[in-house]
DNA sequence: TGTACATCAGTGAACGCGCGTTCACTGATGTAC
DNA sequence: TGTACATCAGTGAACGCGCGTTCACTGATGTAC
């Protein structure tokens, strides 16, 4: 071994946060084996002693990048949360960004696994701003709960769609923005 | 010349339409110039007789697929045009579907000129439903409109992104549809 | 209207290229005595 | 503790393959006379 097992390890950790990052900022086909090991320092040769596939390393990836999601936003309350998701900082950075907000257009056309994983960090979200989390979502339904995560999604991923700097795409995300915190400031007032 | 010219500007038609629907399916990625041109009908060879790279073809069948889901729509009301988009139907129809729902986390990382023909399509999709054309959109404003669009592929991109008939899929759609709808006959009775 | 020629949409082989994956090799680490 | 050997993470050349694109060719259409 040129390495040491715990040396081992964080290289394979490396390698599959810097695959988050570029999945997120160019796609799934749009970074190959041997550039996203050159990025994280690596020759591709040794990419198969850790994953047994490109598609192996890309639920991997999914999945490490979903949880971070619920696990960044767990005690940040609702409203805090949307001011950050629906940003045009946010918008901006892609590859630091939401994993499902980048992704879940290239999730659909991928196998079942990569599919439930993504479902699983939607679950993991819901679960993160359950009704016991915050005086806020405790007043949510589930329903209301997937309704704000879809239409924050849905506000960045149709402003990524328009070119840089142009008006609409700030326009989508303050329209959206204000529309879906109008509900929550009534909430909390009458709550 | 094997063809008559009107064939040819029929065959060309033929393969952006074709275009268009493998697109939506599988994304800018996910189909070659050769599947292509056989899925129309034709030799791959041909292809540059009419467009000038697949970029440019891209850009194309991204603009005649687009404005297909503003005229789809123009002459249907705001609720029905919800009913219709935020539903399994539509969901699991990703060929037929809405190219704005298909394409929009392609088109983020593709170059300005795919940017800008989405950013049109979006123009296009609130000009067919601007205030005069119906009642019920006459009352909402252009913020409100852009809402609308951003709430409901949102809650299309998520739905998708889970496996096919995960309970989690339909819940996002429900949740999402009930929430889009909600304002909407407020803002009717209230007229 | 009929004939000769130019045009060009469509064909199918071929191009270079980058992809995911494999493999023989290296050499420091881990292990057995 | 020191020595001999096995392990295996990482290297870099090589693999087949499909991609976007090019090109010489075909032959019916369009055009000039």
């Amino acid at each position: 071994m040129k390495v040491t097992k715990a040396q081992a390890r964080e290289n394979r950790a490396l390698i599959v946060q810097t695959a988050a990052r570029l999945f997120r900022e160019r796609g799934y086909d749009g970074v190959g084996v041997a550039e996203l090991m050159a990025t994280a320092g690596f020759t591709h040769g040794g990419f198969y002693k850790h994953f047994g596939s490109k598609a192996d390393l890309m639920a991997e990836a999914a999945a490490s990048g979903l949880s971070r999601t619920a696990t960044d936003t767990s005690d940040v309350n609702l409203v805090e949360f949307v001011n950050h998701y629906v940003s045009r900082r946010h918008r901006d950075a892609r590859s630091d960004g939401c994993t499902m907000a980048a992704l879940c257009g290239d999730a659909a056309r991928q196998p079942e696994a990569i599919k439930a994983t993504f479902a699983t960090g939607i679950e993991d979200f819901l679960a993160a701003h359950n009704p016991e989390s915050t005086p806020l979502a405790r007043s949510l339904t589930r329903a209301e709960r997937i309704d704000i995560l879809a239409h924050a999604v849905g506000a960045l991923v149709l402003s990524r769609a328009c070119p840089d700097d142009s008006p609409l795409a700030d326009e989508i995300l303050d329209a959206c923005r204000t529309a879906i915190l109008q509900p929550l400031s009534a909430t909390e007032e009458t709550r």
